[in-house]
DNA sequence: TTCTAATTAGGAATCATTCTTGTTTAAAAA
DNA sequence: TTTTTAAACAAGAATGATTCCTAATTAGAA
């Protein structure tokens, strides 16, 4: 797997990495058109799935809604609020043991697991 | 929210049942067409989401892929194979805990998690 | 500098899902 | 039982995220 050096690889991960918060491809790509408005959202996709692959960045599937792009740091676990539809990285030390038992019982060669809480945030729960 | 009881919506989560592996809302129109051909596919959706609201299917967000729909037993968790795709039922016990561990770390009022687990399973770990 | 396979821009295509419109029907009321 | 009416339906258009296609451009090797 060859790969190449290009302007739009460097502008789409400088993206993510100033775009805090779990940026999705449509943010990304909103992001970079400001100084470069001939990218192409195809392009953009491509490169933040490469860039996933190369384990540079970490792509989060959102139940219902477009995927996110994370810049990789330690694996961790994310949270959903029900009502506004917000979500956030959760605190919480990554589960390691969790792969070696879920590995043992299923026979599987593990990866990694994610996890997704569902509630309400504490904005949601003033607001009702 | 006043419901009727229609013959699609019977229809819909017979088909559910009798298919055992999380059908995905195209399996279910597809069974469902033999036996009655002329459902229409916003109805499956429709019963199948109405179903997942009135807790007696669960729906299951499944990353890069159609969602997926569980007649609902205790809460589980599902593991996917990166090669081939395919996912299983985890026979792991649901952490409840680990709700009301991140209930108090976030201020959420949690209503449930999901782990999805990746790797490679059995059968194409034998092809590799 | 030349060459070529990788990458791009732009837009069409795809796939899952939801929405719209006019019609049918379950079940409440008469 | 018949009438009434809001809920649910069928069919297909619309939407939103993502991928694919094609011709043009370009990074990096020779």
């Amino acid at each position: 797997m060859i790969k190449r050096n290009t302007l739009q690889k460097k502008l789409v991960l400088e993206s993510v990495n100033h775009l805090q918060n779990h940026p999705t491809a449509d943010d990304v790509y909103d992001d970079i058109l400001k100084e470069y408005p001939h990218i192409s959202k195809g392009t953009v996709y491509r490169n933040l799935n490469a860039l996933a692959q190369e384990s540079v960045l970490k792509k989060i599937s959102i139940p219902n809604a477009a995927d996110r792009f994370d810049h990789k740091n330690m694996p961790h676990y994310h949270i959903k609020c029900l009502i506004c539809g917000d979500f956030f990285d959760v605190d919480f030390e990554y589960m390691t043991a969790l792969n070696e038992n879920i590995a043992s019982l299923t026979g599987f060669v593990m990866q990694s697991h994610d996890i997704v809480f569902s509630g309400v945030c504490p904005k949601c729960q003033r607001h009702s």
